[in-house]
DNA sequence: AAATTTTTGTGATAATTATCACAAGTAGAA
DNA sequence: TTCTACTTGTGATAATTATCACAAAAATTT
């Protein structure tokens, strides 16, 4: 098989794919720079349970989530306090690993059978550099980032657990069908038994 | 005066101040692209208590605090809750209405005599098409925002309301000197006779 | 300095939430 | 199906936090 023909039957899976989607939704690229991103994508197929980042372990990867979730989550003497929920469509890294290369502090784990693309942090930095229309979709990538995270906090400040609750069921319904009770309550700062009873209306 | 005196004149200005040095701190960046940077940025003095940006209107700009600090707030019912807090050698913006041009839900102030340096965002656009050392620029202090922005958030995850303000203590000490305890309440979560009672230690 | 305004401290009490213990329900594996 | 493991629901109680009311202290203004 030729190269252009392999290359085209690449192309023809990968504008398929949510990645694909996720980026053009985001930016205005050429065809040659997502040729770029999707060259240096690793696609993984991820069981249920497995971690593909460990606490302590140096972060040196983005990764999009193709199919399935991840959850982000701190150990605290001993009990996990989910801090993300990544679901199909979306990147997820820990930052403050990839940018320093310190050990994180967090793991992220799939939660379902999951695929990913994984875009390892020096590769992606040399895209950077080669085509300004690859930062610039990584800057705006950050933006949509930030103002989740924003808006995720400010839950905190405004909201008493149970107004809390009720803005995910009117804003990202998703993440109720699919995250179980418990591992939700930690991600809106209650008690497991309280988001019980938050969910049955007793609160 | 002859224009290259001029101009030596204000680089020797700009080098002195904390903008020069966040943004030489944060990336690699050439004489040029820091006066293209500089070119845009406008200087403003903000008396105490003056509104840098309006709830309900359209934020288009960013801004970089060089002396005092501004305070971030979401008036809820009547009653301002404080989401953050952007000291000297610090951007501020509100992302959400920057970008998509909607009215902003939040307010931001100067708590004391303020000096900023705020660039348009259709300005720093165009540099952004113009440089990519200028694009990497806003790419990295994304990162940097995001990476404190997990970090507060997760404070609310982790900690009782004792615990999150150890934790301003300990890593972000200047917070609890320059902001009054009536204003930090509402930036940790908790109520102001409660934020009162940790202080004195009695909780 | 005196007066006024704003901020902070504190007690009393109500409301909320966490914790513990265990029952009930659900899902998966044998 | 039956057993087992895991998740969710619920009561009782303790602990925490919010709220209200007002006093004390500090900062500003006159």
């Amino acid at each position: 098989m030729c190269d252009a023909v392999r290359h085209s039957e690449i192309m023809t899976d990968n504008s398929k794919t949510l990645l694909y989607k996720k980026i053009t939704d985001l930016t205005e690229i050429s065809v040659s720079s997502l040729d770029k991103l999707f060259e240096i994508a690793n696609q993984r197929h991820i069981a249920k349970g497995q971690i593909v980042l460990k606490q302590a372990q140096i972060c040196k990867t983005i990764m999009f989530v193709e199919k399935g979730y991840l959850r982000t989550f701190i150990d605290k003497d001993g009990t996990e306090i989910n801090t993300d929920f990544t679901f199909e469509g979306n990147f997820t890294t820990n930052l403050k690993s990839l940018r320093s290369s310190f050990p994180s502090d967090m793991s992220i784990q799939a939660e379902e059978t999951t695929i990913i693309y994984e875009f390892d942090k020096d590769k992606l930095l040399e895209l950077y550099n080669v085509s300004s229309e690859i930062e610039s979709f990584g800057r705006k990538l950050l933006e949509q980032l930030l103002i989740a995270r924003e808006d995720h906090t400010n839950l905190f400040k405004i909201y008493s657990p149970a107004k809390r609750y009720q803005y995910l069921q009117e804003n990202t319904p998703e993440i109720l069908q699919r995250v179980s009770l418990s591992q939700l309550a930690s991600y809106l700062g209650v008690a497991r038994e309280t988001l019980s009873r938050i969910r049955k209306n007793k609160i």
